[in-house]
DNA sequence: TCCTGGCACTCGTGTGTTCAGAGTGCCAAA
DNA sequence: TTTGGCACTCTGAACACACGAGTGCCAGGA
């Protein structure tokens, strides 16, 4: 009896969702009687608390004191999500509101702070974007530009509209003539590529050139190659940190470490990296592997231009969320920043 | 007696200095007693609390209740930062550790991140930077590029490294060759002058291009003037959030304003707007115009790359924090700041 | 086999009281 | 003008206590 799997019949699942609609709501442990009271289970709160023991014996709900309500945990509410919760979608005024808002974006930057505001305001939690990562995406066009005699500005345009400079000190003296040559002969082989493949697009280019220019050229190629490859310099937004106040009293002082996790571009990062690139990801309390989101829960899906998703976005809420309105409004925001990003 | 503007004397000038001093040390209350015996003030407790007495009619400091301790107000802090206290300078190991790190940047970006997160660190306190301004700053280049037959990119790079880029749709297809010569042009005017001037110095510039490029001219002329003029997309950068929890637990409710205000970029930038042009600013209480930040101080100050500030930066904490310390920390930080960017 | 009502038990919370300590204001004396 | 003394005030901690919510268990019934 004890230890063992045990199936739960569906009386039981319901007596969990109960108990985990009404802990998000109430924020308080929920009893047998209460629960009888306001979800019509058709049962006597006895039958309720032999119930309850046998879901607090799975693990799947817990109680902080004898004679208090009971909690779910972890364990319940990944139950909860995987096999309980409906994803809840938006009413149509709120994706018409979704929708205008994110119309009014004047560029990458402003999508993306428009999208993390907006995602912040429909949750009520913390939100977090990823800039489109550039490993997608591909190069719209790449520009050199002589500032002084022996430094060139290096621009690198991709088709998500995000911009990337490098100042390039070379060897020596650059003449404007090889520039041009360097730019156009970039550009033929570069252009409308994806940013990975471009460094073996352009391998053979310094051959094409007199001795006396390769060395420029290869300083400025290196330098290029290593815009391309920079991934780990994406940037990240954030917004929504004063809801963590709203988490509520009962675990004020955890507050610290989030901020902090949250403040590390390097955890948000991989908090994200770690949503799966289809579908939507929900890491629940000790599923996160940063130890200070240890009591929160993470909602992450991927959004992109096209079928596929160019970066993540999410939000970072307390375990006890209203899972299935917080995943509708990830959902639909990230369609459509996709859809946004789509057509610019 | 009462009422009239007195002449403080020197010892009770000392004393709220004690107060002020061991008040910000203990965050409690002080009282007459522990005043004398930590302070060798050279006179009686009796003595003291008769100062006290004038310094509270006075306005400089409050009683949280009878028989407790003091606590400075605003107004003591005010004459506390005015009269009593000197800026703490940076000791050599500091200000070398200040160096060596803020030397580490690779751009723009990079040095304002590394400068808040440094900021924050060394304050132990919330830190603002603000990106160098473009109305001060100077073009260093602009760069056109056909992207399209009919669309341009602009890329304005001014000498404080920052880049701003906008996509200008064109009423008509492009030549290369009036692109060329709009850049020549617009380049040999502007190049080293300062954003605001350089609209006034091309408006002649549309009637030297024949009719037919003249809607082309003018359109990305009006671009770019929305660029130099943008001077409200100023951007923002901040860290140490985290250190709100630190600001002791006898406000901690205060903590959702201020956290608040700092997702306005409006009011951050207002707050730092107010700043004075030379010298620092040290904003106390309810002294700041948005009433979230009631509770706070704000110490900022201007920071260039030559004898003129570009932007500003500083730091948010309670009213009750170490004055010297922090504008101590903030004044170096801001010298080390304006010298990275004269060098680079 | 499963559900139900009843009952005794546990334990957290809120309330009221007490008590010690810190700090003050005031006064008379030096 | 300073000082020591003294009575007074008030907060915060500690403690006791009653209340109530909630549970587990058991025996009886469908």
């Amino acid at each position: 009896m004890a230890g063992e799997v045990r199936q739960l019949d569906d009386r039981k699942l319901a007596v969990l969702r109960a108990i985990v609609q009404d802990y998000v709501g109430t924020e308080e442990p929920v009893g047998s009687k209460a629960l009888v009271e306001r979800h019509n289970l058709g049962v006597s709160p006895a039958t309720v608390r032999n119930d309850m023991a046998a879901l607090e014996e799975d693990g799947y709900i817990h109680q902080p004191h004898t004679s208090a309500g009971r909690i779910p945990t972890d364990k319940g509410y990944r139950l909860f999500v995987d096999r309980l919760a409906e994803v809840k979608p938006m009413s149509a005024p709120e994706r018409r509101a979704i929708r205008h808002f994110l119309d009014g974006a004047v560029d990458l930057d402003d999508v993306v702070a428009r999208t993390v505001r907006l995602l912040a305001q429909l949750t009520r939690q913390v939100a977090v974007v990823q800039y489109p990562s550039l490993s997608r995406s591909t190069v719209r066009h790449i520009e050199l530009v002589a500032l002084a005699p022996a430094k060139v500005m290096l621009v690198l345009i991709t088709n998500t509209g995000r911009v990337e400079q490098r100042l390039v000190d070379c060897p020596g003296t650059v003449g404007e003539t090889v520039l041009a040559d360097l730019r156009a002969k970039i550009n033929t082989r570069a252009v409308g590529r994806r940013l990975p493949e471009v460094p073996g697009l352009l391998e053979e280019l310094p051959a094409q050139f007199e001795a006396a220019d390769r060395p420029t050229v290869t300083t400025v190629l290196a330098t290029l190659f290593e815009a391309l490859a920079e991934q780990n310099e994406e940037r990240i937004m954030l917004a929504g940190t004063a809801n963590l106040t709203r988490f509520g009293h009962d675990f004020p002082l955890t507050i610290q470490p989030v901020l902090e996790a949250l403040e590390e571009q390097v955890v948000l990062l991989r908090l994200l990296g770690e949503t799966a690139d289809a579908g939507m990801t929900v890491r629940i309390g000790r599923e996160n592997a940063y130890e200070g989101l240890n009591s929160t829960s993470v909602v992450s899906v991927g959004y992109g231009s096209g079928d596929e998703s160019v970066a993540k976005l999410g939000v970072i809420g307390p375990t006890r969320m209203d899972y299935p309105g917080t995943m509708g409004a990830v959902r639909a925001v990230a369609r459509y920043v996709g859809q946004i990003l789509a057509e610019s």
